[in-house]
RNA sequence: GGGUGUUUAGCUCAGUUGGUUAGAGCGUCUCGUUUACACCGAGAAGGUCGGGGGUUCGACUCCCUCAACACCCACCA
């Protein structure tokens, strides 16, 4: 046999399993039929970067639900792929260019694209060796781009089919602009904040007289655009104002008072100046009342020219100053009132966002939603963890039309032509004609306008919003709209796994497309995980500069450890606070079961085996089999509810207590080779999914002989045999460690050092017959140089005594006995079986809990009670007799 | 303004349908016999389970309420 490592080293094994793996290629899905699959889409990640503990976490779970689920059987398909994200890899690459003081328009459209195309073949390569090093089991055969030409091809299928459906639309309407990166965003981009700002008081006088109006606004900038002063029409205050016309300051236009119900009497004057043009509830008052929109603010955040002379070309915030220093000189600024509200932040660049009017592409959600809801009522879609579902359900009932236009250059443009006024005709009879301007939507570009045969057509400049196409995700990896045999095979999704961060960004977009485009849900279940936090619960950032960098850990502690500290203590959808101690702590377990399977190998010899059903021997070997398939049991319970940190905890439990401190220690003298193996074969094939990198090159140490050993990724994941979990045998092991623990207690508290042997006597009850059979043990692990096992016998003197629930043990230390320390410690066992003996007495001194308890838990309640007082009538006679 | 989550040992977290003397790991303290492991082993200290109220024979567990923290949603001019 080869000889193990004395401590693993993560560095010298994962490449050398990561490649066994590749070769043999355990990710690819080749199913005979589609009753066994197990789907599930890895969310593309985005190629701005290199990877972070948030794919780390994502990566974790996926691949241990994907090779739990390939152990059972299951024809896995575990589907990787890339985003082209939008804004953050054109931010990214701009960023990069401006070092060189370059901006994107001095490249032009196309050169810039290849540059953004260059950096994704670089980032790719990157990122899919890093999700490899994580060991992501995935099908690398099937991996897949959101702007590759499959998915290109779907993106266009699906907007000109829901573009037929009246489900895209082209309208002007107020949006979110973001400033710095000049495209509007749809409105879950924007991150709202609280912020400490102004509220100005502007007065308006009602034309040719001096009665006037105060307004109340946080951005005064705006006023330049006011075309009118609404007020509450129940507010007696303003009762008499409404239809007359007010000067606007500044402007000199006028502008009317409206009345209007969405007008609060009670926020700052009860009057608000109406600004269509910049805000989103002015904007629909003035649709109503058919106000005119006056843009002042243009898309670069600077004042247009209908700000007037005095402040075109002014930016935003300093045409603020300007605007209310104006009417502060001609008297109309009242005052100046601080005031908090929430401010929309581009989530991309933390810009502020503003309101602009704009003609932009929408999808009408409704339908959308309607469909979706009915998914989740109909059951067809189970949300892990549960409450999930609310929110869901809660946002969807909202749901808002989603802006998906964006005016950016990476991406998927819009399918969209304008047959173009200035006509260019195909037939020089009809020279005379303009173009008809009409809209084509089409999947093939049109070499001409279908209706005024006009040449002169151009494609909408803009591109597609990035989750437009990751929310074909889990159809158009399979190569929808064609109908292929992946698509017919794999779909719907068995599970979607991510992060709650993006359950309305991605999750619902996919769920609803899924439904319009496919009818059926995309997938069964939704497994949302929580986010990695600092130790200190904050979210990881740049900006905070606590971000721990997985790769980092891995080549300080190995993959395994990583992963481990990324699912032991986690619960689905619960934020994991995260820190480097967990990694160590991870990493020592990993080193412990390295070394526990290098003991049993040993012990195995040069011909190990691997017994499927071996015979056990003796009290231990019954109990740690009953203690495993209790362990299988409950492992496969936990991965059925999706509670893989705690299938993890169980199993690190089971190695590190069960298996390492009890099992081992007590059988090294007569090792049961048979079972050894086989408890060591079940632990490395529990343990895989989690631990898939130290466990598999430990499995080959079964097959010392073997040029192609059999990969572990390929066994089957444990069956629990219930048989073999036994109460009595459990009961029994615990009054063994019992002894061994009570004498260890003693023998530490009296300083009896480890190397000192000593005798003991114990006396049993009823447990003798197979204490008397572990007698050898016993005297091994708590170091005794004799042990009597008696059923009962006679106080022995001179010996510190231990009593415990149907136990005596004395320890003869007649030199180290000192009368004084033994009756203070007894004493304090003592006080510790009268406080016991109260709680349980004041239970059953209650007439109403032996009245009304059920019968097994008021015996349970009079067992408890004899054993007490036993111990305790046990203690005060020792405590007599010293004296 | 709505909504959700969290609150258990110094720290990170387990605690199944209500019945345990409330557990684990890290950290702390004491001690080191065993060629699997010092990335280890043995032992110990440490908690009125956020506060209050209720239901119940019995509440860490169910209900109400309050508080702190975190997050999500919302057109607070």
């Amino acid at each position: 046999m080869e000889e193990i490592a004395k401590a693993y080293i993560p560095g010298e094994v994962e490449n050398e399993i990561s490649e066994k793996w590749e070769v043999a290629e355990i990710g690819k899905a080749a199913p005979k039929s589609k009753k066994n699959v197990f789907t599930m889409m890895m969310p593309p990640a985005n190629v701005t970067g290199a990877l972070h503990l948030g794919h780390a976490i994502t990566l974790t779970i996926e691949d241990v639900l994907a090779r739990y689920q390939r152990m059972r059987g299951k024809d896995v398909l575990w589907l990787p792929g890339t985003d082209h994200a939008g804004i953050a890899t054109q931010n990214v690459v701009e960023k990069r260019l401006l070092e060189k003081g370059l901006s994107r328009d001095d490249l032009g459209r196309e050169m810039f694209v290849t540059k953004v195309w260059e950096w994704k073949d670089k980032y790719h390569a990157r990122i899919s060796e890093q999700i490899k090093k994580m060991g992501a089991s995935c099908d690398w055969s099937r991996e897949a781009f959101t702007l590759d030409e499959d998915r290109s091809a779907a993106v266009t299928k699906a907007f000109v089919q829901l573009y037929r459906k009246k489900l895209i639309y082209r309208d002007k309407k107020l949006v979110n602009w973001c400033p710095r990166c000049k495209t509007v965003l749809s409105d879950i981009e924007v991150e709202h904040r609280e912020e400490e700002g102004n509220l100005y008081f502007i007065r308006y006088f009602v034309s040719a007289t001096d009665r006037s109006i105060c307004v109340a606004t946080t951005r005064p900038e705006t006023m330049l655009g006011d075309t009118a002063v609404a007020v509450n029409p129940n507010d007696p205050r303003y009762r008499d104002f409404v239809g007359k016309e007010l000067i606007l300051p500044i402007v000199n236009r006028e502008i009317s008072v409206i009345a209007d119900e969405r007008v609060d009497p009670k926020f700052g004057t009860g009057a608000v100046k109406i600004t269509p043009a910049h805000d989103p509830l002015d904007a629909e008052i003035g649709r109503d009342h058919k106000l005119p929109s006056i843009v002042v603010i243009g898309p670069h955040g600077k004042m247009t020219k209908h700000a007037g002379r005095r402040f075109v070309g002014m930016p935003l915030n300093e045409a603020r100053k300007a605007v209310v220093k104006y009417l502060d000189d001609i008297g109309n600024l009242e005052k100046i009132e601080k005031h908090t509200h929430s401010v929309g932040h581009c989530s991309r660049c933390d810009a502020t966002i503003e309101p602009l009017e704009s003609m932009q592409w929408f999808v009408k959600m409704k339908p959308l939603a309607a469909k979706a809801l009915s998914l989740v009522k109909k059951k067809k879609l189970e949300f892990v963890p549960a409450r999930f579902e609310k929110e869901f359900v809660r946002w969807l009932d909202e749901i808002r039309d989603w802006c998906v236009s964006r005016q950016l250059w990476w991406g998927h443009q819009l399918p969209v032509w304008y047959c173009k006024k200035v006509p260019e005709f195909a037939d020089k009879r009809i020279r005379k004609k303009e173009g008809c301007q009409r809209i084509i939507v089409s999947e093939k570009p049109p070499k001409k306008c279908p209706s005024c045969k006009n040449l002169n057509i151009t494609q909408d400049p803009d591109v597609l919003d990035t989750w437009f196409s990751s929310g074909l995700w889990p159809f158009a990896t399979l190569g929808w709209p064609k109908s292929t045999k992946d698509f017919r095979t794999f779909y719907p999704n068995t599970v979607l796994e991510t992060g709650y961060d993006i359950l309305f960004f991605w999750v619902a977009r996919m769920v609803m497309l899924g439904a319009e485009f496919t009818g059926k849900s995309p997938f069964e279940t939704v497994y949302l995980h929580g986010l990695v936090r600092d130790e200190r619960g904050r979210k990881m950032s740049k900006s905070l500069n606590n971000g721990i960098d997985p790769l980092e850990m891995i080549e300080k502690y190995g993959t395994d450890a990583l992963r481990l500290s990324l699912v032991v203590g986690s619960t689905p959808g619960t934020d994991l606070k995260f820190s480097e101690t967990k990694v160590t702590g991870q990493r020592n377990f990993v080193n412990k079961l390295w070394n526990a399977s290098r003991y049993v190998f040993g012990v195995l010899g040069k011909n190990p085996t691997i017994a499927a059903n071996p015979t056990p021997r003796g009290l231990p070997d019954r109990w740690i089999l009953s203690k495993l398939n209790r362990l299988i049991l409950e492992t496969n319970a936990a991965f059925t509810k999706y509670s893989f940190g705690e299938a993890a905890g169980k199993i690190q439990d089971f190695v590190w207590n069960d298996f390492c401190d009890w099992y081992l220690e007590i059988t090294k003298e007569a090792p049961n080779k048979k079972l050894l193996g086989h408890v060591l074969a079940q632990i490395l094939r529990l343990a895989h999914p989690f631990i898939p990198f130290a466990t598999e090159k430990l499995w080959e140490n079964f097959f010392p002989k073997a040029k192609k050993p059999k990969l572990l990724a390929l066994e089957k994941f444990p069956r629990p045999v219930k048989s073999r979990i036994s109460e009595r045998v459990e009961e029994e092991m615990k009054v063994v460690t019992a002894i061994i623990t009570s004498i260890r207690s003693v023998r530490n508290e009296l300083n009896v050092e480890p190397a000192r042997k000593i005798a003991a006597i114990v006396y049993v009850g009823k447990f003798e017959s197979f204490i008397k059979k572990q007698a050898g043990e016993i005297k091994k692990l708590a170091r005794l140089s004799s042990l009597v096992v008696k059923k009962s016998g006679k106080k022995v003197e001179n010996a510190v005594a231990k009593f415990e629930a149907g136990l005596e043990i004395y320890l003869p230390l007649s030199k180290l006995l000192d009368p004084k320390v033994e009756k203070k410690r007894l004493n304090a066992d003592l006080k510790e079986a009268q406080n016991y003996l109260a709680v349980v007495e004041k239970k059953l001194a209650n007439d109403d809990f032996t009245a009304r308890a059920p019968k097994n838990v008021v015996e349970a309640e009079r067992a408890k009670l004899a054993s007490v007082q036993e111990k305790i009538t046990k203690i005060e006679e020792r405590i007599k007799v010293l004296g």
